[in-house]
DNA sequence: ACCAGACATTCCAACATTGACAGGTCAGTC
DNA sequence: GACTGACCTGTCAATGTTGGAATGTCTGGT
């Protein structure tokens, strides 16, 4: 129930279309929590019938723009304050690791070089944005830039890995 | 298409019954790729049906031990050599601290530090299994292993993160 | 006046995942 | 001899997620 609230709290910031918050998917979002068009339209659509958000506004080309309600903010601040704190994440990439020793030495090390590859390009652009983006002192967009600085980290200590991990294998995998 | 994978993949070491992957799954593999009791049966019983696993032998209690057969490895090993790496994943945690502006700063704190905690207490937690895990030099065994130092590195990445968007928090919201 | 591309929404089939329920067997212990 | 806890499998409804197709509108540039 993940995606809900993170439409909410989108529109907690301020109104928004479908469009908008697609692009907020596409944008900052993504890196925690991808979602597809198709998702977002169905849950805008259920959240309206639910009370939790309401249109606010009409453009043109069919433009409909929600606002959050006061049911809704009240739903977003329950989510946050939840005690349980849900610290598992998937990982097609690290799975894949578990069964690099099926395959040869070389295979093997190849597959980590690539994902060390990957994190590194994750990292400079990450930090291109966190460099080019104009820090105002907005409280929404200072949780951006902590997530960011999440993903900044995180794809250094990744690609840091994958090369220590690379090692391993070679020195460990006959 | 991950779980599926899996299954090959921790069946190309040897062969286990349902209970015994589901097993694999609660330990080790829960870290990056979490599934079901009913999702890992349902799952088995299609691979069989096409062909990937077959059955070979029974035991007490209604036992049926699966082995991966010619076709399964050579869907692992395609699965494993796929040009494409996803670097994605999703985590609830980290999605609501983009709307921890919505909260107040001591909730907002509060939340952050909770995650700092959460992720030292799994950093305890996997040292601890690092430490007194015997390990032999076999291949599956090192894989393992990588993935569990991914993870000591990922928790303490984590943390000192936490503990420094804390301290911006505490800085920069009103 | 035309066109490309961004804007904007809707619908749908297929597949993945969760959570719960339901059934039964065997080994060791009190 | 009864009981407990681990072993072992199966199924279901509900929900979440993906990927694609279809449709139409407005804006800016050539």
């Amino acid at each position: 129930m993940s995606l809900r609230h993170a439409l909410l709290g989108l529109l907690a910031e301020k109104p928004a279309s479908g469009y908008d918050l697609l692009k907020r998917f596409e944008t900052s979002l993504a890196m925690v929590w991808p979602a597809q068009q198709s998702q977002i339209y169905g849950e805008l659509a259920k959240l309206n019938e639910g009370g939790l958000i309401e249109i606010t506004g009409t453009g043109a080309r069919n433009r409909r723009e929600y606002g959050i309600t006061d049911a809704g903010r009240a739903e977003l601040r329950e989510w946050l304050t939840e005690p349980g704190l849900d610290l598992a994440f998937r990982s097609a990439a690290l799975l894949r690791v578990f069964f690099l020793w099926t395959l040869t030495r070389e295979e093997g090390t190849a597959y980590l070089e690539r994902f060390a590859r990957e994190n590194r390009e994750r990292l400079a652009t990450l930090e291109a944005i966190r460099d080019n983006v104009e820090w105002t002192g907005d409280p929404a967009q200072i949780a951006g830039w902590l997530i960011l600085e999440y993903g900044i980290r995180g794809s250094r200590t990744a690609e840091e890995w994958a090369r220590w991990a690379t090692e391993q294998l070679t020195e460990h995998l006959p």
